[in-house]
DNA sequence: GCTGTGCTTCCGCTCAGTGGAAGCGACGGC
DNA sequence: GCCGTCGCTTCCACTGAGCGGAAGCACAGC
């Protein structure tokens, strides 16, 4: 590259897309110094396409100078298409509707659970799950959905990996989970006690379409009202089923008939 | 730069900016052609700029060749902090929970209303506000009220400018749009017949911040039911003020001690 | 006042990036 | 069946944009 000691074969586009892969999750605050920390590159390089980034809004700063996503970026992120979010988006309100817990729905991404939407009103427990957010598969509920229903060979590579254990109840050993998993399998839903956070219990239920599985939809109430948990799976069952066949009406046409895809990411 | 006969002064960091910021609302999926005339850049660059954005996730495409926003974008923008979409979410569900109509709230951004979040369910006319888009302010309930307790300068700019009308109904004449606004401002609210769409009316309600306009949030029902508008006002404002003390509370720690800003954002 | 932390500015070296051009494959009109 | 069009992909020689080390600055804590 230009100049001076600089390693080889990183492209600007690289760097760019290293400076603003930095923000995750855990980290959503950012100095200068840790985004170059985490990207490896030099202080001076970052703060010259920082500086480009915060100008187009792609960055913004806070008072105390830390760096976190703008807003642009926000916008611009909701332009991907994502037909799934916006087909389940209605069924997770009619959920919402019946029961004013927090409602979600995931895809499995990779061994983690990716949050697609969440709705949550004004007294739904707090929840750890986020829109956008990731989570491990065997503490959740509709990571359990999610993992079930892959493959033996994923499912048994996913169990042989070391588990992490958020709380005391979370089901790590093998066998167990193993066994967790048939269950869910036999039953077409998934529970979760006190597994990824002390005080919430859930449950979940699988979107399949056409014999794939594509999503989980998930309720997450308070563990002090466990004994409700059996009455909230027949309307999960019901928008799962409800998304499914809404989400192959949305999708169908953009297979079909090719020359068509446009108009429906495009309104 | 670098190479042949190739415009001064503009960064690489720039062209890739570009290239992203040629999506928009309008145009979500774009062919490389198009993408490098919405850009002026050459092809071939845009050829070796998106390919690494592709890969990046940053950019996606679909079976027909067209690039759109990519997911990796999506989960990035969803970690730009937004305490008022935050805080804004659970009364939106509160005002749909009793009405079933499409609710979304937007702040003003420059002469345009941006729609920061938005709450529907399977029986609201489809509508077409969008989270993130944007919409002209004049024809929306929302715009309106954003409008109308902006500064005198402010109005006077916007209405010298010649405004869009979508509708037949949209009231373009300055003279009777600023007796509107007068209105907004005496009444306390908006209200919309058919100035979007046909088709639909609207209500909205401002967010007041220690005096300063913040946010306004608004109702859009189908027109055969205008009748019931005057009876969606009171929970509006309701919402419109429990955001604006949820969002006082949420916010008043990071102004108030700098140093515990990160904590809020962080979560 | 000294030390540490984090940001900003400067500058000379050099190779990554550029874009024109040519090639390729699919489609459609005649 | 041929030719034109459209959109994408690959190639390549030239060069100034980008790089990063280093020095400077501002602020806070000890």
């Amino acid at each position: 590259m230009p100049g001076g000691a600089r390693e080889k074969g990183r492209t600007v586009a690289s760097r760019l897309l290293a400076i603003i892969g930095a923000f995750d999750a855990a980290h959503p605050r950012l100095t200068l110094t840790e985004i170059a920390a985490r990207t490896g590159l030099a202080l001076s390089t970052v703060h010259r396409l920082v500086a480009e980034l915060e100008d187009w809004r792609a960055l913004g700063r806070d008072e105390d100078g830390r760096y976190h996503v703008g807003r642009r970026m926000w916008e611009l992120g909701q332009l991907a298409p994502d037909p799934l979010q916006e087909v389940a988006r209605p069924w997770l309100q009619e959920v919402f509707a019946g029961t004013g817990e927090n409602v979600h729905i995931a895809v499995r991404d990779g061994a983690e659970v990716l949050y697609v939407d969440k709705v949550y009103g004004r007294q739904a427990v707090p929840i750890v799950s986020r829109a956008g957010g990731r989570l491990p598969m065997h503490p959740t509920g509709v990571g359990k959905v999610l993992l079930a229903f892959e493959p033996a060979w994923f499912v048994s590579a996913y169990l042989s990996r070391s588990l992490e254990r958020p709380t005391p109840h979370t089901i790590t050993e093998p066998g167990r989970l193993a066994r967790e998993l048939t269950q869910v399998r036999a039953r077409g839903y998934a529970t979760t006690h006190e597994e990824m956070t002390l005080g919430s219990c859930s449950a979940a239920a699988p979107v399949f379409l056409d014999g794939r599985l594509l999503a989980a939809v998930g309720i997450v109430v308070s563990s002090r009202r466990v004994r409700e948990l059996p009455r909230l799976i027949d309307p999960l069952l019901t928008a799962a089923q409800g998304i499914a066949r809404d989400y192959r009406a949305a999708v169908a046409p953009r297979t079909e008939y090719g020359a068509d895809a446009g108009r429906l990411a495009g309104r």
